[in-house]
DNA sequence: ATTTGACCCTGCATGC
DNA sequence: TGCATGCAGGGTCAAA
């Protein structure tokens, strides 16, 4: 589930039960995440203190202060995580695999089938970790517009989409609002992006914001229960154009949509909207 | 240097 | 019913 609106709905909702919290008991059931589970992990968090809960593109930071110094978590859901909250005594289910529980009583628990997520914990801030070192901008930041966009592509012969979806480009862009933003900016996702106009990328940038902001703003509505267990994340009820939809009608143009495969990732776009 | 592809893992839908 | 196949929201790494 974790595209950037999600993980953004996530770091809302698990705030308010976890910043200024203790931890007083930390229970891990399986330590094979993609990055193993530091031997020292519960020995670490038992005591300290949870500090104010932060983004950056699609991992959670959660800084702790203990008196043993202070260090932070890394959360990275992977494809298949989710954090939410329970009470003690809640059971845990299959693929429960880590839980944090604070002195209220409340239990932060990750959950994730696939394993591809990991929670690591770093000394200090967590800002010098090498995955989030060489980042690129946030999207919905004033450093990613269509400028920073064209400047990259220059010279690029790959497809526009696996480009969108680089990291070092832009975070956040995963394949669904990757699929979605071309489609809005009329860009056919097969395009090398080195052949692409500034004017485009422009649009391009402006999708990007648009549609991730729109996800953002539905994820809240998940919010609400949160806390309850239940509910699928808002955003999934939006209106998507084509991610999913190939062999359906164009919502603009009436014509059916086609599936490519790209960068190994599933990508339908319009053939005759965008180009 | 850039770009492609294999891989990590489980669950689910589909088709025989 | 059982089994095989393909596919899934992400990211890393090695090889081409």
């Amino acid at each position: 589930m974790p595209e950037l609106p999600e993980v953004e709905t996530t770091r809302l909702g698990i705030a308010p039960y976890v910043e200024g919290r203790e931890i007083v008991e930390v229970r891990v059931r399986n330590r094979r995440l993609r990055v193993p589970v530091p031997e020292d992990f519960e020995q670490r968090l038992i005591g300290a203190r949870v500090g104010c809960v932060t983004r950056r593109a699609k991992y959670l930071r959660l800084p702790l202060a203990s008196s043993e110094g202070e260090g932070t978590l890394l959360w990275h859901l992977g494809m298949s995580g989710s954090l939410r909250i329970a009470r003690v005594g809640d059971l845990p289910k299959k693929h429960d695999y880590v839980d944090l529980v604070t002195g209220e009583g409340f239990v932060l628990r990750y959950h994730d089938p696939r394993r591809f997520g990991f929670v690591d914990w770093q000394q200090g801030d967590g800002t010098e970790d090498t995955r989030l070192a060489h980042l690129g901008p946030e999207p919905l930041s004033e450093a990613f517009d269509g400028a920073w966009l064209y400047r990259l592509s220059l010279g690029k012969r790959m497809a526009v989409k696996p480009f969108l979806m680089d990291n070092r480009v832009v975070v956040g862009a995963g394949n669904i609002y990757a699929a979605e933003a071309l489609f809005l900016a009329g860009i056919d996702p097969r395009r090398a992006a080195g052949r692409i106009s500034k004017a485009r990328f422009d649009r391009l940038a402006l999708a990007v914001k648009d549609v991730l902001a729109a996800a953002i703003t539905q994820g809240g509505t998940t919010l609400r229960d949160f806390v309850s267990g239940q509910g699928e994340p808002g955003y999934f009820a939006q209106k998507l154009n084509v991610y999913g939809r190939q062999g359906e009608p164009c919502r603009r143009c009436g014509q059916p949509l086609k599936r490519i495969v790209l960068g190994q990732r599933a990508s339908v776009f319009c053939p005759g909207c965008q180009r």
